[in-house]
DNA sequence: AGGCAGCCACAACATAGGTTAATCGGCCCG
DNA sequence: CGGGCCGATTAACCTATGTTGTGGCTGCCT
């Protein structure tokens, strides 16, 4: 792991990006977040940011690759939870809980930045409306992990394939990951089959039909989806899930809009008795 | 629906129970959640609180009884992605998307409190440690997902089965709706398929393996685990993801301990300009 | 150049779990 | 008292997916 300057600090990184769908950041808004990802690691391939049990001490910010959220059984059976791209966040909370319950594993080499966990109290305090940003991105985050589960529970091997790319294709087109219809995809079949509760002869069988029928074409590590229309369709695609739309800005009205209600004057009387 | 008057507004409620397991709450802090949760309603069993693709309005506390929190496929299959129990909440983060991508359905006759979003904006500005507390727990909501995911993905149906009542068990636990390894499993076999993601037969094969072998006894719906460890073992069940532990109180020290460092020096450079 | 390791591919066979269908008991309701 | 419905239970059968094993390709090390 090596350590490098923070080149692009007050540009716009994939958090910010992400932070913005929610919100209009504020100048102090944009600094803070900038000092979080200052100190910047740069860590190869294959290699654990955070392994199952151990106990956990930075948060990291996701700035370039990919890498895996999984967990794993005593026997050596693996889930893979999530894929972890730009602009994700590692082990917010796990510095809190006492040891972490996944692990999270590098697939390309990746650029992260870190900060210390005392930082979250601060941010809290401090930048609420980034706090909650991050809150809403975390329950994002959880959003896709139950869609998973839809897929792993409900969802035929071939539907849960094609699901699982045509999320993929939408996840990396929000960080310019794909250039009409086709993207790296820096994942063995192995990974694949862990992420789908799938064994690896199986996936590779699933991929052959879906390769067979056009909807998509594999070379190496790249993958070319044809027909993202079909595909989503058999994989029961629906992409409510992600919450993608930028447009409401919800989050915004729920910070200026509170001001003076029943709710704000309860807030007041009980702050002046502090 | 029936709304009923906040009797137990300042006693302690599942939720403060939870979140004091997070920090120790402070009497302002205590004032407030009590007043989020002031207005109570009494909800009959297999009423939908919240309905996949619907536009979701206020946010919710479960105080008593049982649901579950759903996903469905178009053509009907079904997913229950977790269980709500007392002290859980309902759709913190769905007011602020454009639409909610699950159901929450009760199964008991249930206590929710509600409270609109812009106590959230409120929340987040006026009270950040309960801000924090709350993502915490969000966040342990979702390590809850993600080992449900891997028992889908990864355990067998036995296996599965096993983990899912030592997971009830646990968590009932804590709530005190379990008396000497028995509690009220208010479900029936069709929603144990759908969080295991199995078929009702299998579900009802796997029930009768555990009953023959003796680990556990079923009488209408109170189930009673006659040994915990084996179950626990059957299951592969390590409680690790549920992040139980009371006494670390790490929360506390990152809002504590964060005032003066570096960050916090950034911190304030940063309100002065404001 | 040879050999080893990792990954992909595919065939042949095995099985966990799904499907269909029938029975039974409890409960509600007229 | 007699439906009728819902949920649990079980049997018989079926299929989606897992397992085992073989071979081939590529890249890397020596």
């Amino acid at each position: 792991m090596t350590r490098a300057p923070a080149s692009r600090a007050l540009e716009s990184t994939p958090l910010w990006l992400k932070l913005s769908s929610y919100l209009v950041l504020s100048d102090e808004e944009k600094m803070y977040l900038a000092d979080l990802e200052r100190t910047i690691d740069r860590v190869p391939p294959r290699t654990d940011l955070l392994q199952q049990g151990e106990r956990y001490r930075d948060v990291r910010v996701m700035r370039e690759g990919w890498a895996i959220r999984h967990k794993a059984l005593p026997d050596g059976r693996r889930q893979v939870v999530n894929f972890v791209l730009p602009g994700d966040i590692i082990g917010m909370y796990c510095t809190l809980f006492e040891s972490a319950d996944h692990s999270v594993t590098t697939l390309t080499p990746v650029e992260v930045a870190s900060f210390p966990p005392e930082k979250i109290g601060e941010l809290f305090r401090s930048f609420p409306r980034l706090a909650a940003a991050l809150a809403w991105s975390g329950a994002r985050e959880e959003a896709i992990v139950a869609e998973r589960l839809l897929s792993l529970g409900r969802r035929t091997a071939l539907e849960r394939t094609a699901h699982l790319i045509v999320e993929l294709l939408r996840r990396l087109s929000i960080v310019n990951m794909v250039t009409d219809g086709h993207f790296v995809l820096p994942v063995t079949q192995e990974i694949l089959a862990d992420a789908l509760g799938l064994s690896i002869v199986h996936i590779n069988r699933t991929l052959r039909r879906l390769r067979d029928s056009g909807l998509i074409e594999l070379n190496g590590q790249r993958i070319t989806v044809n027909d993202v229309r079909q595909l989503a369709s058999v994989g029961q695609f629906d992409e409510l899930y992600l919450h993608l739309i930028r447009a409401p800005r919800r989050l915004e009205r729920a910070f200026s809009g509170a001001h003076h209600h029943n709710g704000a004057k309860m807030d007041s009387e009980i702050r002046s008795k502090a």
